[in-house]
DNA sequence: TAGATTGTTAATCGATTAACAATC
DNA sequence: TAGATTGTTAATCGATTAACAATC
């Protein structure tokens, strides 16, 4: 059966709906109105309503919306109910400080392996997960039921090593390699392209002192 | 005199153009009209004229685009061609990860000073450029023209720093801290949302799962 | 000149916003 | 019940794609 598709749009805005609602949970409010919310996240009330609604009634009429609540179904709607096994592909400043990153474990991301082709880089350790050589990353994916590989390598061997993590059984790539992957559309692909992010800045800092010289 | 507003749509694929002119360029290939480039890239033809129309005629009827001529002025809307300091506010894993990235350099930002409020990481080396207390970062930020502070710290905090920040003349803020900054709109924002970006993985691994059991 | 390919206008598509009937 | 606010349809806006005349 055809799930009704949902656009990248509205997917790109639910993990900030969810941090909303995890603050105002947080602050023990109980419910919300799409109208109040809009004033709090700067966008319209119409958005988040249609927004909502592409999964269905969450509110209540003359209520507004149940924070706890829709807070919980966000969460499983991103499928932070579920856990999911992740590995750090190249153990450099980067990836290492992913590796560091404990809040990635909150949301259901386990930390289960790095690897390094840098042979002083093996054995280093990682928040008690030790750096493996290459040579171990094909059969490692295998075995221990990994659904999502952080590649933070230069740009040189991504592709290769995408590949080799397409073809044993990874389901997702995190992908902070500056190269486009193009791989089978069963393995997803989000990219963190960090120098484009820093170049749209600079488009916007440049724009902006043209326009107010 | 109103410069004609570009959507920030088209902004977001200049990286990426720049990037494949860039590889081709290196590869010594001369011209490239929009149909080869966007089989390459895998978008349409049209919007790839429609976007570079955006800045006026880059190609000629009949021949295509000079690639390294487009480069050079992707580069120039982009702001690629001018210097911009740039200080890490955060000197915990990130921030030493992106101080240590040298690609950003090559791009005209140029890496100026790393603050921390933590005592121990007071005086580490960085590239050359050793941990400042936070107590110095309001002068260093005036007196050493400071166009762009990356923001790698906790979200507590992070509002209160970017305030001091945009009081003492800062530009943009590349903001890796989770949590939105509203900051006057003179000041230019970029915001890295790590684990919204991993959230948004998460649901298409899911989605997949579930259209595809 | 003839062929190729841009620059640009027009058509389509999709996303956002507005409006309001349904309903709690 | 009356008031409030959702869910949803309709209207608008903006972005993408198609088409083709202009021109190298």
């Amino acid at each position: 059966m055809e799930v009704k598709e949902i656009s990248q749009a509205v997917i790109g805005r639910l993990p900030r709906y969810f941090r909303y609602l995890g603050e105002l949970k947080d602050e023990g409010v109980e419910r919300i109105s799409s109208q109040e919310l809009s004033e709090l996240m700067k966008v319209t009330a119409s958005q988040i309503r249609q927004d909502f609604n592409n999964f269905g009634g969450f509110g209540q009429q003359g209520y507004g919306y149940n924070v706890e609540f829709l807070y919980n179904e966000i969460g499983k709607i991103l499928g932070l109910d579920k856990k999911h096994n992740f590995i750090i592909v190249g153990a450099g400043n980067l990836g290492r400080a992913l590796g560091n990153y404990m809040n990635f474990e909150r949301r259901g991301f386990i930390f289960r392996g790095m690897f390094d082709r840098n042979l002083e880089l093996i054995g280093k350790d990682v928040r008690g997960i030790k750096v493996m050589p290459m040579e171990e990353l094909e059969s490692f994916v295998r075995e221990n039921d990994i659904d999502i590989a952080v590649l933070t390598i230069p740009k040189t061997g991504a592709v290769e090593v995408a590949d080799k993590l397409a073809h044993n059984g990874i389901r997702a790539i995190w992908n902070f390699a500056h190269v486009d992957l193009n791989l089978p559309k069963e393995i997803q692909v989000e990219n963190v392209h960090l120098s484009d992010s820093l170049m749209k800045l600079s488009y916007n800092i440049n724009r902006y002192m043209q326009e107010n010289p």
